[in-house]
DNA sequence: CTATACTTGCAACAATGTTGCATAAATAAT
DNA sequence: ATTATTTATGCAACATTGTTGCAAGTATAG
């Protein structure tokens, strides 16, 4: 399990304690999480300012990605190791809601982009989200 | 060109100006809308929360159905015609957001869900989203 | 250890979305 | 046509999400 402080470091962004906090949540869950549920997760003391200046400042320099799930939620997942450009998510995954639990899961299959956009459009990025049953939900153990 | 209140009856909704207004502007659009786009299309005089309400009450009903673009942005597309049961929608299309001029757009094509998902996880439904330029945005004639 | 560049917290603001309740309007029944 | 009933609307109030400007604090480079 990689340490916060090592992930921090390696993007090159200062290490503060709400940033440990946060990465550690999101490596801890193993899920994609919202605004919410990282409040949930890190000291009450920190700002929601600084919370949301943080999750920005991840996204922007490719340490986390967003993800638009059916339910209109925007959640963050860290990226895979050099998955993610700045400011430029990594597309080749599928995202995951289950329905049950809530909880959003970044599969770890590579998407065919095996569709078909019409004539007349150029794709620049594409992303694919499933919703169902996951592996917990589905079969408990 | 479809009469908004033919599709509302047919949906057996009562019909309502605001109703009106708003399947109208969808239809005359013919791209999907964020609530803040479909304020500025009907009467001035319309409650925000009676918007909301009609909106919910279209996805509920099968007559729209939601889109969570990239942008975070929920915006509202009416279903073709018999595309949506009531509470679910028809994911055999594509949605296509484009980056310059920011409309969203159904695409007629269906989709070849031709991805895996890992064993153990089941599928209900399923959105790809594709970000790019559009017709005109790529072709200004 | 100091300088400085970056982060944080606070106040304020704006947009989105929801609920309860009284009133008004659309449809069904007469 | 008129009334009865069911549904929709508008208003007030509230909760959540997300942003900006600015002063004070902190992490890192030198």
């Amino acid at each position: 399990m990689k340490k916060p402080e090592t992930l921090l470091k390696r993007h090159h962004v200062r290490v503060t304690n709400i940033r440990k906090e946060i990465v550690a949540a999101l490596l801890e869950k193993e899920t994609a999480l919202s605004y919410r549920e990282i409040r949930d997760c890190i000291c009450e003391s920190h700002d929601r300012v600084t919370v949301y200046r943080t999750l920005n400042t991840f996204v922007n320099e490719g340490i986390m990605h967003t993800i638009s799930s059916a339910d209109g939620v925007v959640r963050y997942a860290l990226c895979s190791d050099g998955s993610c450009e700045p400011h430029h998510h990594d597309d080749r995954h599928i995202h995951f809601l289950c329905k049950k639990c809530g909880r959003t899961f970044c599969l770890p299959f590579r998407a065919q982009p095996d569709f078909e956009i019409p004539t007349g459009y150029k794709m620049d990025s594409f992303e694919i989200s499933v919703s169902g049953l996951c592996e917990n939900c589905l079969n408990p153990s």
